[in-house]
DNA sequence: CTGCAACTTGAAGTGAACTTCAACTCAAGG
DNA sequence: CCTTGAGTTGAAGTTCACTTCAAGTTGCAG
């Protein structure tokens, strides 16, 4: 078994048959057709789709990941280094938002002590709503001063 | 101002008018009507809304947050200890997130080096797909053994 | 060579989380 | 009082990421 039928790929994947044909419509991953028009995919497709899985896990949307793939060359099967690339790339992004969840980790225990959720820095510490002017939402969790 | 309008609410806490009479509609927040029919928040409602923000950027769906906020008293509006409780709830549930992400980096990290994504452990490590019949999908980095 | 599981397509459906629209009413400053 | 920006409703529309369906075709084990 040299390529891979739909179905042995969802098996090995674990993405239903019918999301690997919608991410074939959408671009995201390829394969070739035999004389009878069914599709086979080669085994480095198994690669992309467990990026995407990774990349759906961390909360980025299909066009993003699209963005992403479209960084490893077309003409040739992706070696471990553009692999390699891509993951450091992602790596960054995984950072990210890790610190995002630290950081909203953090003010959720800050403010256990007196419930406020810190919206708009803290409602207790902030009765008067003084700083209802400065913008809308929870500024400081989501984009931090400094 | 002692109660707020929808637009207050809105400006306040950055989520869409239209978003919190979803909310309402939804049985997520709650508010009292003015004899012409026009919706005022108590300003616990902004507590409230502040925490499905944040929830929601943990990755929660509306269905879930509305069974957390559920656990408030209805009754009364909610004490800081109350709040403090939820708080400390889901503080365990961004923890989990965390770890769960972490996990995902890590895996990431240690698999540049040979550029795998780590699907079925490793397939340089394993390249004759000798794992295939042990379930689908990135079992590693989404249930890990042990 | 046959039978049947697995494959093909386009179109339509799903659910989550909202937004937009149209037609109308309310609240409050001048 | 009057104007006007803000609010009201239900229904329909939107985007994302798929799934389901129906009707037909293919590939391979026996």
């Amino acid at each position: 078994m040299e390529t891979l039928a739909i179905g042995d790929l969802a098996a090995r994947s674990g993405v239903a048959p019918s999301a690997l044909r919608y991410y074939e419509r959408e671009g995201l991953i390829r394969s070739t057709r035999t004389g009878g028009n069914q599709r086979r995919y080669h085994r480095s497709e198994l690669r992309r789709v467990a990026f995407i899985k990774i990349a759906q896990q961390v909360g980025v949307s299909l066009d993003e990941i699209r963005e992403a793939l479209a960084e490893l060359p077309e003409e040739r099967t992706p070696t471990k280094a553009d692999w390699a690339r891509l993951s450091a790339h992602w790596r960054g992004k995984l950072e990210e938002r890790i610190l995002l969840m630290q950081r909203l980790r953090d003010q959720l225990t800050g403010c256990i002590g007196c419930g406020c959720l810190s919206l708009q820095r803290c409602n207790l510490i902030n009765p008067a709503d003084r700083l209802a002017a400065r913008g809308t939402g929870p500024q400081m969790i989501v984009n931090p001063p400094e």
